[in-house]
DNA sequence: TAAGATCCCAAAAACGTTTCTGGTTGCGAA
DNA sequence: TTCGCAACCAGAAACGTTTTTGGGATCTTA
C-alpha cells in the first residue's frame, strides 16, 4: 500500500467514480441516470445512491459533445425597439425560462444592436452550433430570418407572424385588439378616429390596423389615411405624431395608439396644443405597462399575460425539439383594461 | 477509384477536414486558428484559408470539454423584484452582452422565482458547471450568495454591495443619491422630509438612507423615524405607504422615494388624501424609468447609464476570468434629472 | 433437456477539440 | 564536423460522456 493509487480527494467526481462506487460499468451508470429502461430497478437505485453520495454532476460539455446538441435555446432581442418597450421583454423571458429550465434546457440571450444585423446574429448562432432552437420577436411580413431558418429546417419560434405563417409562432390577437379599440371608440360616439401606429415594417402593426378598419367598416365610417401616423419607437414618438397630425389639419376626436408609450407621449403632445387628453381627444393604448396605470387621465389599454406567452413558447420549442414537425400556432387574447 | 472513400459532402467539416485540406496536422490547425505563436505565418495563412473555404466552425462543446470551461457567464435575475423595475434590467443586460460577445463569451439568463431560492439557483449553476462566472444584483448586507461564492473562489460580479465589500461589484453611488435628494429638498425649505424606502433587506436601501441622514444632519434637521416607511416592490406600494404615513399622523411636506414606481404610486395616494403632489407634498424619485418622464407633475429623479454599467460588469468578468484576483469595484454616478 | 427469448450489463467506439511530448529541420557556434 | 538551440510541426493522449455491440445469465416453451 503505497497510497499512490488513491483516488484524488475532493475533485469533481467522474462518471467512472460513480461506476466504481456502485460496482457497475460506466455505461450502466449512464443508462441508469438517464432513465433508460434496460437497467434493473435495484441497480439503478444503487447507482443513484452512489451518484448522490459522491455529489456527481455530469459534465454538460461532454454530454452535449456526444449527443451533438447544445441543450440551450437562444432568445434574440432586437435592441432598437426594446429600450422603450421593456415590460414586454422580461415577462416573456420569465415564462420561457421557466419552461426551459423544467426541460433541462438553458436560456441564452443575444442582442441584435442594429436592425440589419438581426440576420447575421441568427446566422452566427446557428452556424456556430451554439443552440438547438431560436426564439425572436418583431416579425415582419417578409421576414428573411424566418425564410432562412425554414430553409434550413432549424427549430425556432417567433413572437408574431409573417405573411406566410407556416412556422411556429405565438402572437397576441392583434386584429381583435384593433377591432375592439375601434368598436369602443365608435360606441362612445367618435366619428373621426385617428391611429398612431407602431412601425409599419412589423406584421403586428398591419394586423392591428386591419382590425381597426374592420371596426370602422362595421360602423359605416370611412378610413381616412390622413388620420394615420406611423410612430417610431422613441421617447417622444407620440408627441411628434400628434403635432404632425394637427399640423396637417387633421382633427381626430380619438386616437388609437400602437402602444402605451405612444399614447402617453401623445398626451404630452395634446397638452402642448392646448387640448385635454381624455376630454378633447380620447386615447386608447396597448400594452399595459406597469406605470401606465398611474397616468392621469388613466389610459385604456390592452393587457396580456406575458408569462403565459413565454410558457407557450417554451412548450413549442420543446415539442419541436422532440421531433414534432407540424407547425404550432397560438393566438392569445388581450383583454381590455380601463 | 471506387468512390467509397470520398469524403461526405455538405456535412459539418471537422478540424480533421481542415487539416487534410491544408496539408498539415490536426494539432497545427488548432494552434493556427487559436493564435498560438509557434506556427509559421505562411502555414497559418494556409490553414485559415482552408478553414474559410470549408466553412469550418469549431465545435464549441468539444473545445469546452477539452478546455474544461463553459464559455458562458450566467446572469441571475431575481424575479420578485424585477416585475416593476424592468428598465433596470434590460439596459444592464445590453451592455453586459455586448462586452461578453466581444470576448467570445455567451450570456445565459436564469431566474430565481422565490426569494429564498436564489442561493439554490446559484449553487445549481456552479455545481453543474454550466458557467464560468456569475452576475447578480439586489445584494444584501449579509448575503449568503456572496459568502458561498467567495468561499469557493468562483468568479462573480454583483450589482450592489454587501457589508464586507471584498468582491467585485458595480454600484450606483447610493449615498450620493440620498444626500443630494435631501439637500435639494432642504434647499427648497422643507423641514419635515419623509422617506418611502425600498425594502430594507437590500444594501442599497441602507446606503441611500445613510445619504439622506447625512443631508439632514448638514441642515441641522432631526431624523424622525415616524416619517419613514418601507415599501415592498408592488404596484401600489407608494399609495399604501402614503396612506399609512398620514394615518399615523405624520405630515411630511416632502417625500424621498426609493424608486420611481414608489414615487408615482405615492402621487396616487396623495391625491386620494386630497393633496396635490408637487404642491402640497414634494416628491423625488430614483431610477428614471422611460415613462416617468411623461408624468404630471413631472418627477425629479436620478438617472443612470445602465448600458455603461453593464459594460463595466462585462469588463470585470473578463478580467477575473483572465486571472486577475484583486477585487475591482466601481461606483458610478447617478446625475439628477428634473 | 434443449432451444430460443428476455433481461441485464460490460466493453469499446465514438464525439471534436486542445495540449503535452517529442521529433525533425536548419542554422550558427564551438 | 559536431553540438546545441530555436523554430516549427506531427502524433497521441486526454476531456467525460453516450451509444452501439455483443454476450452471459435467467426464464419460457416445446
Amino acid at each position: 500500500m503505497t497510497g499512490a493509487d488513491l483516488p484524488p480527494l475532493s475533485i469533481r467526481p467522474d462518471i467512472r467514480a460513480v461506476a466504481l462506487a456502485a460496482g457497475v460499468s460506466v455505461s450502466t451508470v449512464s443508462r441508469a441516470l438517464n432513465g433508460y429502461a434496460d437497467v434493473n430497478a435495484e441497480t439503478r437505485k444503487r447507482v443513484e445512491q452512489a451518484a448522490e453520495t459522491l455529489g456527481y454532476r455530469p459534465s454538460h460539455a461532454a454530454a452535449m459533445l456526444r449527443r451533438s446538441q447544445t441543450g440551450t435555446v437562444t432568445f434574440m432581442v432586437s435592441k432598437p425597439w426594446t429600450k422603450y418597450v421593456d415590460p414586454y421583454f422580461l415577462g416573456l423571458l420569465d415564462g420561457l425560462e421557466m419552461m426551459l429550465a423544467a426541460a433541462g434546457l438553458d436560456l441564452q440571450v443575444v442582442m441584435a444592436r442594429e436592425f440589419d444585423r438581426e440576420i447575421d446574429v441568427i446566422r452566427s448562432a446557428v452556424e456556430r452550433n451554439r443552440c438547438d432552437a431560436l426564439v425572436f420577436a418583431r416579425t415582419r411580413p417578409e421576414d428573411e430570418r424566418i425564410d432562412w431558418l425554414e430553409e434550413r429546417g432549424f427549430p425556432f419560434v417567433t413572437v408574431g407572424r409573417n405573411n406566410r405563417n407556416s412556422h411556429n409562432f405565438v402572437d397576441r390577437d392583434q386584429v381583435q385588439v384593433g377591432l375592439e379599440s375601434a368598436r369602443r371608440l365608435v360606441a362612445l360616439g367618435h366619428q373621426k378616429i385617428g391611429q398612431l401606429t407602431t412601425p409599419l415594417r412589423y406584421t403586428y402593426t398591419h394586423l392591428s390596423m386591419q382590425g381597426v378598419r374592420q371596426g370602422l367598416d362595421e360602423a359605416g365610417l370611412p378610413l381616412d389615411p390622413a388620420l394615420i401616423v406611423e410612430c417610431p419607437l422613441s421617447q417622444k414618438t407620440g408627441e411628434e405624431a400628434v403635432t404632425e397630425l394637427f399640423l396637417r389639419g387633421a382633427r381626430p376626436t380619438a386616437l388609437i395608439c400602437g402602444n402605451d408609450l405612444i399614447a402617453i407621449s401623445a398626451m404630452d403632445g395634446l397638452r402642448r396644443l392646448g387640448l385635454t387628453p381624455g376630454k378633447d381627444v380620447a386615447l386608447i393604448g396597448c400594452d399595459d405597462t406597469p406605470i401606465a396605470a398611474h397616468m392621469r387621465p388613466s389610459l385604456t389599454t390592452f393587457t396580456m399575460d406575458l408569462g403565459a406567452m413565454g410558457i407557450r413558447i417554451g412548450r413549442m420549442v420543446q415539442a419541436r425539439l422532440q421531433g414534432q414537425l407540424a407547425p404550432q400556432q397560438d393566438l392569445i387574447e388581450a383583454p381590455i383594461v380601463l
